[in-house]
DNA sequence: ACCAGGGTGTAATAAAATAACATAACAGTT
DNA sequence: AACTGTTATGTTATTTTATTACACCCTGGT
């Protein structure tokens, strides 16, 4: 466990947390992230990234774009996926792969290859960085003589608020 | 390291393994695999796993069925699909949730969560299963309550080979 | 004002996956 | 052999996801 003190606690807490302020806050490091790098988070980078962290559930591309087209007339596919290409550059999003969909990333200021749970009742995905699971996967791939670039890790399964209710 | 004595020997392997043999290999487990459970390795099926197995890099459903069309009139998606949908269910291929592409399993015969190493310059994937890897998920998991169900761990890099012949 | 880049608009298309319904092949029963 | 239920395949169309190519337009620096 490194980055979070609790992984999953925003994205798993349901109803507890205030996803409001949660939105603010990731908002406000990626303008942070964004000026001191001389990267531009137009407006419309910016709402994307909004659209992006409205719940900690991944969503496809082609819903951002329905949302977004709602306000904005010339929304396209191209609008949206090169907002999505600068925030995944900048680090400010992951892509799940399992998923064709993007989820806002919790700790956008640090290089990272992200690890998730999801959940496939609610939908969320909690990020984490576990060091157990890093170094393993390190030591494996130099046992291999494999010269490791980047890791998708993404783990399916019942998240604890849905373990619950399901059970319930 | 569990089920292989050297993961990644046959699919790292480049010139080094008979992949003719290798391939023979899979069909006939696949055979007898479906045999013992009663599931039909119908003619296509059969022909879709070879066209998988024709080289250790995942190849896409269309990349599929452009050669199949070649000898099948008929194909078409569902074609395909279809048989990737048996295959898949069997737990004779897997999915690469990363390249959208699928490839032969080297261990059908036992329940199975791949992990696979992925070269982005031969695109060979090699298939393995990590005590270490694996404990590290499902501690992990445990320890945040999260009742895991599936596993997707994709490690992009470069292989042994290709990493010796870049730098050459 | 000019110009060079980067950002956005727009239209078309490619690539990946599924839906829905029709037909055919097959296994077990009579 | 004919009947029947099931599974597999054929066929057409559509949906979902992603990219290409080119035009236009800001914005910042000179």
């Amino acid at each position: 466990m490194t980055l979070q003190k609790k992984p999953g606690a925003a994205a798993f807490g349901g109803a507890r947390h205030d996803h409001t302020a949660c939105v603010a806050e990731a908002l406000s490091a990626a303008e942070t992230i964004c000026r001191e790098r001389g990267a531009r988070l137009t407006k419309l980078r910016r709402r994307v990234l909004e659209l992006i962290w409205s719940s900690h559930a991944p969503i496809g591309a082609y819903e951002v774009l329905r949302r977004l087209s709602q306000e904005h007339q010339s929304a396209a596919p191209p609008t949206v996926y090169r907002a999505l290409d600068f925030l995944l550059e900048q680090g400010l999003i992951h892509r799940i792969e399992s998923l064709n969909a993007f989820v806002g990333c919790v700790a956008p200021s640090e290089a990272h290859a992200g690890q998730f749970l999801i959940c496939r009742h609610c939908g969320a995905a909690a990020e984490m960085r576990d060091r157990r699971v890093n170094n393993a996967i390190g030591r494996t791939a130099s046992d291999l003589g494999f010269s490791l670039e980047a890791a998708t890790v993404e783990l399916r399964g019942l998240c604890p608020e849905c373990r619950e209710s399901d059970s319930a």
